[in-house]
DNA sequence: CAATATACTGTATATAATTACAGTAAATAA
DNA sequence: TTATTTACTGTAATTATATACAGTATATTG
């Protein structure tokens, strides 16, 4: 979400999740009055001034003159942005990152993703997660021993199994024999683990 | 498509091109006044009757009153269907196999995708499919030695490494060590080979 | 404490959009 | 060869829709 976008009433949101709902319904935008309806609202105007107020705070774009004139913003129409290489400082989800974002689909993942990463290497093939696969990631699911983790060590981003988590110590495991546990000490070594793991996609076989 | 499906004229096309491009455009669907324009009409109702017409046909609906209720028909609307267990006898994309549909996604694949197939059993664990997976297949790709394919025989449906193809000798091979390379005589086993494999999915991990 | 934002009702109007009716002309199917 | 389909023009009416203006009331912010 960009920063200038300031928050939204509950009764906004109620408005903007509606103008979704019928979108994917019928196809289609709603009317002032078809809003109305639903609502409740005695007048269309109420509807109205609520699309105001919402395209002001920068979720929609109001087209003039168009009927049903209701665009979602960018990041409010389901596109999730897909992660390729993260240069070092900045945060993942930085614009620079951003290799292209694929639209969300219904139906698809039962969890919420916030972005796809594009993996590198080959440190979780035994796990069936090859280079170049996209791993969908969620920042808000509870971390768990034993889930696949998105971590950032020292600025560097990396997709390992989480098997140890403490105030003092977090080991990391990458699932390739060829390759050896990481222990990290978060009091020492800058570390944030950024996601879990929770869905994935090869583009090509 | 379904069979009641007649062909639209390469006009009707044209037309039904338009509303999928300004829907995708735009987030919603043109006006008569919108098509005319773009087509170079000098009526509405030129529009209004080419709707009509592809309406008959199956390929949209229209909602009477509603401004811009052109609705693209399910066949129309890019829904990719998910195959579960394939019941014996029928083909693999029969109603009664179809799980869920999965809307298409723009970006996501490159090549196209007839249908998603759940994977059963680990055969293919070594090359990164699991059981629970889903595998996009497209019917059309050119077969060729050393892809993944979708195969039946004799009514079981199998995803295996196609590793020979002629007339008398087609050897398919799991990607398993626990498992043997499979070896079908087409002209004594019924065999079929549905599609290729050109893409992965796994909805939870 | 005044200004602004939120959340509406109520009325009205201009314009956007659907849609009916009356034609023309050429191609295609029965 | 006659009927139907395709592909339009042209006009116009009805309805759908956006949107302005005038209020009321409460909550929030500077």
């Amino acid at each position: 979400m960009s920063q200038k976008m300031k928050n939204l009433t509950k009764r906004q949101e109620e408005i903007l999740n509606l103008i979704k709902t019928h979108i994917s319904d019928f196809g289609f935008p709603p009317t002032r009055a078809d809003i109305a309806n639903t609502l409740g609202f005695k007048s269309p105007n109420a509807a109205e001034q609520h699309l105001r107020a919402i395209e002001k705070k920068g979720f929609i774009k109001i087209l003039s003159g168009a009927s049903r004139g209701i665009v979602l913003s960018e990041s409010e129409s389901n596109e999730i942005p897909v992660i390729g290489l993260v240069a070092a400082g900045g945060p993942i989800l930085a614009q620079e990152n951003i290799e292209k974002t694929i639209p969300k689909s219904r139906n698809l993942f039962s969890e919420d993703i916030d972005y796809y990463l594009r993996v590198k290497g080959d440190s979780m093939v035994e796990v069936g997660i090859y280079e170049e696969d996209l791993i969908g990631v969620s920042k808000s699911k509870d971390l768990k021993v034993g889930n696949i983790v998105v971590a950032r060590i020292n600025d560097e981003v990396t997709v390992k199994t989480l098997i140890e988590l403490s105030q003092t110590k977090v080991v990391l495991r990458p699932e390739n024999q060829n390759y050896k546990d990481i222990t990290v000490n978060p009091e020492i070594d800058e570390l944030a683990i950024e996601g879990s793991c929770v869905a994935l996609v090869r583009e090509s076989i």
